[in-house]
DNA sequence: TAAATGCGAGAAAGCGCTTTCTATTTGTTT
DNA sequence: AAACAAATAGAAAGCGCTTTCTCGCATTTA
C-alpha cells in the first residue's frame, strides 16, 4: 500500500500538498495539482482511512442499533439507512439491541469504543434520561420511532395515533360496530398512540370505547393467538379485529382459522406496519403502512447535515396510510 | 477523553507501561498494574480504537456483503455473523450487493477502503476470479453458501443438492409420480445442485427425467407464479410441484389459488429455505431448511481463526433437512 | 567475587494522515 | 517603482496508540 509520502515523492511536491489536492478544500496551483493526481493514479493509491480519523478525529462512520436483524421491518430500516449514508462515504456499524435493556447499553457502549461520529438508534428499553446523556456528551443521536422529549429534533417519527385511527375507521366504514383492539404493551407510546387513535374513531363514530374488547400483547405472533383466544372468550360479540402490528394480526388470523372460522367472512382483521409478510398471509393482510424506510432514509439525512455539514431537508413527523387488502369486508348482519 | 498519557501520569509510569498493561502480553509488575489499573478507573479511560488501529494496522473490523438486508434470509446471516464476531470485540461493516456485479464491486472496494482485516461475503455476482484474486491481496475472505475452485477453505456451503433431493423424495414417498420442479437460474451454482438432486431422487425411484416439467425461474415471487402457469400451459399432468426457494414456491401458491385449485389437494407444494413466513403462508410451506444462521456463524468463527489467531471448530458443509407443513399430502388418484 | 544472564520499565520512533504556521511568490495599489 | 495584500507551498507538529530498543537492576553461575 503506498502512502501519502510516496505520491508526494513521487509528484516531486510535498505532502502537505497532496492533502490539500486529496481534500480539495484550500487551493492548488493547477500543474501541481496534475501532477498529484498523475502520481496517485500511477501509484494506485488510496487514503487510508485509519490515519485520517486519527488526524482529523472523525471517523465517517455512524453506528446504527436496531433490536433485531432478521426481521423485515428493521432490515428495511437498515437497508435505507446503510444506502443513504454509503452514497456519502459513511460507513454503518450495526449492533442488535434485542429489545434488552442491558444489550442496548451494551451496543451503545461498544459503538462509543469504535468513535462513531453519531448514531441512529431504534431503541427498546433505553430510558429517555440515558439518551438525553447521550446527547449532551455531544455525540449527535437520531431516533427512529421514538418521541422524546427534550430532543425535539432528532427524533423521527410516525404518526402512530393517526394509523390507529386510520385502521378503525376504516371498519366503521365497513359498517362493522363490535370492534376489538390488540394492542402492543402499554409501556411503549407507540402501543399507547395507536391504542388511542383507534379510541378517537369510535367516539367520533358516536361508539363507546369497551375496555373489555381490548387487550394487550406484546407485539408477538404468539399474543395475536392468545389475545384473539382471551377477547373470544370474555362472550361480548365483535366482528372486527384491529391489531396493533401485522405479527399479532398473522397470529389472531392463523388462531381464528384453527379455531374454524372463515375468514374474512366471520371476521375482518387489520393489522399495522405493513410488513413484507403482511401479503404472504391468508387472507392477505389490509393494514396500516408504516413508512419506516423513509423515516431511515431521513434519519441518515438529519445526520448528514448535523455531522457532516451537509444540507437535507429533514421532516420528523410522517403519515401513515392504510393499506387495503383482503382481511376486512362488510359487516353483514 | 482522556488519553493515555494522562493514565501514565496519573499512576505515576511510562505510557509503555501502561499500553503494557492494557494489552496484557508481556508481564508487568504486580504493583505498577496496580496503580495502573487504579487510575484507568478514575479518569474512565478507554482506549481510541482509531489510535490503535493505526498504530497495529488492524482495524478490529470485518466487512459483511450481502445481497439485501429486507428480507429474512440475509437477516439471519447478518444477524448470526453479527452477534458472534462481535463477542469478540470486532465489528462489522454491512455493505449490500443488490445482486449486481458493478454494486458488489463498489461494495467491495469500499471495504477496502475501510481498511476490514477480512470479508465475509453472500456475493451473487462476483466471478470467482475476482474472488481469488481478493484473497491473492492477502485479504482473508469467506464465502457463505459458494464454492469456489481454489478457495476451499474460504468457502462455508450448502449440500443443495441433498436439499433437492430430500424435497422430492419426501414427496415420492407421499405417492406422487409426476413432480414438476421451478429451478432458479441456471448460472447459479445452487440452482443447479437443488436441481440435481430433484432429478436423482426421481432417477433412483425409477422415474423418467422430463425436460418439460421443469421450469427456470429466477427466484422471484413473480417467477414462481409465471412458471406456474408455463408448467400447466405445456399440459402435462403433474400433482406435486417443487420449487427452488420459498418466493417461488408462494408466487406458485398464490397464482394456485388465483385458479382456483384447493391446496393442497391438487396440488402439492415443496419449497427451499424455510424462511421466516414460510409459516405464514397458507397452506403452511412444506420446505428445506437451510441453516443459514449456522453457516454465517461458521464464517465467521472461521474468520475469528484465520485473522484473530482463535481456535474454533469449522465446518465447511451443513445438511439441509426437510421441513414437513402443510403444503403436501398423499397423492390420491 | 566477578561475569553472565534475564527481566521489567522507560525512551523514542513510527503508524499515515491533517493542519497550523511560516516563508515565498504573485498580484494590486498608489 | 515601492509598499502592501493575497495566494500558495513547504516544514513540522500532532492525533493516541504499539513496539522496538536500550538500560538498569536483580538473579544466577563459575
Amino acid at each position: 500500500m503506498p502512502t501519502i509520502y510516496e505520491v508526494a515523492e513521487r509528484a516531486g511536491v510535498s505532502l502537505s500538498t497532496v492533502s490539500r489536492v486529496l481534500n480539495g478544500k484550500s487551493s492548488v496551483n493547477k500543474a501541481l495539482k496534475e501532477r498529484v493526481d498523475q502520481a496517485v493514479k500511477e501509484l494506485n493509491y488510496r487514503p487510508n482511512s485509519v490515519a485520517r480519523s486519527l488526524a482529523n478525529s472523525r471517523t465517517d462512520s455512524v453506528g446504527v442499533l436496531v433490536p433485531e436483524l432478521n426481521v423485515p421491518f428493521f432490515g428495511d430500516l437498515m437497508q435505507a439507512v446503510e444506502s443513504t449514508l454509503r452514497a456519502q462515504d459513511k460507513h454503518v456499524i450495526i449492533t442488535v439491541g434485542r429489545n434488552c435493556l442491558e444489550t442496548e447499553k451494551d451496543a451503545v457502549d461498544f459503538l462509543i469504543s469504535r468513535n462513531c461520529d453519531a448514531l441512529i438508534m431504534h431503541a427498546e428499553a433505553l430510558p429517555d434520561d440515558y439518551l438525553l446523556d447521550l446527547n449532551q456528551n455531544k455525540l449527535p443521536i437520531a431516533l427512529v420511532n421514538r418521541k422524546v422529549d427534550g430532543l425535539p429534533s432528532a427524533c423521527i417519527t410516525l404518526d402512530n395515533e393517526k394509523g390507529g385511527y386510520l385502521a378503525t375507521r376504516h371498519l366503521l366504514e365497513l359498517g362493522h360496530k363490535n370492534i376489538a383492539y390488540i394492542s402492543g404493551p402499554a409501556y411503549k407510546a407507540d402501543a399507547c398512540l395507536r391504542l388511542k387513535g383507534h379510541e378517537r374513531a369510535l367516539i367520533e363514530a358516536g361508539l363507546s370505547v369497551n375496555p373489555q374488547l381490548v387487550f394487550n400483547g406484546n407485539y408477538s405472533e404468539e399474543d395475536g393467538k392468545i389475545g384473539l383466544l382471551e377477547l373470544m372468550a370474555r362472550d361480548l360479540p365483535f366482528s372486527a379485529l384491529v391489531c396493533a402490528n401485522d405479527w399479532m394480526a398473522s397470529g389472531a388470523i392463523s388462531c381464528a382459522r384453527d379455531l374454524g372460522m372463515s375468514l374474512p367472512q366471520d371476521l375482518s382483521i387489520v393489522g399495522f406496519d405493513d410488513v413484507v409478510f403482511a401479503h404472504h398471509v391468508f387472507p392477505r393482510l389490509t393494514t396500516v403502512s408504516n413508512p419506516v424506510a423513509d423515516m431511515a432514509e431521513m434519519s441518515a439525512k438529519y445526520i448528514l447535515n448535523k455531522v457532516y455539514g451537509q444540507d437535507h431537508n429533514v421532516q420528523h413527523c410522517f403519515e401513515p396510510s392504510l393499506v387495503v387488502r383482503e382481511s376486512t369486508v362488510n359487516f353483514e348482519n
